[in-house]
DNA sequence: TGTAAACTAGACGGTGCGGTATGATTAACA
DNA sequence: TGTTAATCATACCGCACCGTCTAGTTTACA
């Protein structure tokens, strides 16, 4: 007869619950791991000596390599928060542009972010679904808080009308410049926060030649 | 007493010489499956299996797979000829910035270039050289083959004097639109020629505002 | 025609990894 | 306090893969 292990959702008919706390170490250290070194370059046993804990136990809380990789991707989704909200009212359209532009740049250069963008493109063949979610719940995302910005300043009349999601993706091509491509590359690590300041207000000046209403901002 | 293959490089004395036909067909048929599959999904054995050739082989024309997969990548690099040239020259700006992006799209969507992003980028961090090689032999020798295109195009005062350079990337990016994202995470595998026309359309149009003189073209 | 080396087909060693099994220990709960 | 199950440590299985080796065959060249 061989001891089974409690399925996740069947309820505990006594004896000793998972520990939260473990599952949770687990998945940090699967997480560190999986985003240093992808899926092919993380293995299950060093999962569970990173996160001081026994292979059985990794398995215990995850079925398979499979799952816990899709865990660590939902959760890293989870923690950047891409659609996050509350930017100030109280300004022009110009100083409105360059705080959504310098939180997006923040985020999308981000080391973390750098390396998810790896693995997912990395697995993107191998795990369509990984790449779809990453894709909608990040770039989609984003791209739908700033439309709602764009919107929003269109109707203020402080941008001429124009096609806000297409818009959107234009101002985050033009916040890339050459910056993203280079870190997706690792040709840089960090992007020197002069260089930074200096690319998002080029992209924030040229975005206003072609969207801007005219009036001072 | 162990029979060793002659080192590439060092003249044959006497016996029979490799068969070039054998070596191309053997870096065909690891070109396809590293861009395929990747460097970890690929076996060696798989490459023997697709050139027809017996592993054995393999190993007398590279020395193992790093050098095999190098060579892939310095192979496709050439095939694409990121940098060619030959472009139209009696073409006003708007024309021939057209030419350009048509073109600059046409390579970039390509599926051999898309699976080359994915594989460089995957393995970015484990192996950097790659990466900067492909990153200075294709995104930058393509920029400043258009860069020279838009020093041409200013010295005739059909553009407004700028940063060559800077304006290139923003030029490739305002051709990126949303499409070469959906390419990299595999969500979309071709662009509709339709597509692909407005986007560059949009480009142009853009980039003549930011940086057209004025004049019709 | 002899020789040197490329080539074939397949076996093999070594290794790393995903996942399971075992047996002992520990912690929660009834 | 007894039951149940999580956890530990470790051994183990099976497999895929890199790279080597062997033994025999084929090919170019002197």
């Amino acid at each position: 007869m061989v001891k089974q292990a409690r399925e996740a959702g069947a309820a505990p008919r006594g004896g000793r619950p998972k520990s939260e706390e473990k599952a949770r170490a687990i998945l940090e250290a699967a997480k560190d791991l999986f985003l240093a070194h992808g899926l092919h370059g993380t293995s299950m046993d060093a999962v569970a000596r990173e996160a001081g804990v026994s292979k059985q136990t990794v398995y215990g809380h995850y079925e398979n390599k499979e799952t816990l990789f899709r865990a660590c991707i939902r959760s890293k989704i989870e923690e950047f928060g891409f659609q996050e909200e509350g930017l100030p009212e109280a300004l022009g359209p110009r100083a409105l542009l360059l705080a959504v532009c310098r939180r997006f740049m923040a985020l999308v250069c981000d080391p973390d972010v750098v390396a998810m963008y790896r693995v997912v493109i990395a697995e993107a063949v191998s795990h369509p679904r990984i790449a779809e979610l990453f894709f909608e719940s990040g770039p989609v995302a984003t791209k739908s808080a700033v439309s709602a910005v764009l919107g929003e300043l269109s109707a203020r009349g402080e941008l001429r009308p124009h096609d806000h999601d297409y818009a959107s993706w234009e101002l985050f091509n033009l916040c890339f410049g050459h910056i993203h491509t280079r870190l997706l590359f690792g040709l840089i690590r960090e992007v020197p926060p002069e260089e930074l300041e200096e690319q998002v207000g080029r992209a924030v000046d040229d975005f206003l030649v072609l969207y801007g209403s005219g009036r001072p901002g």
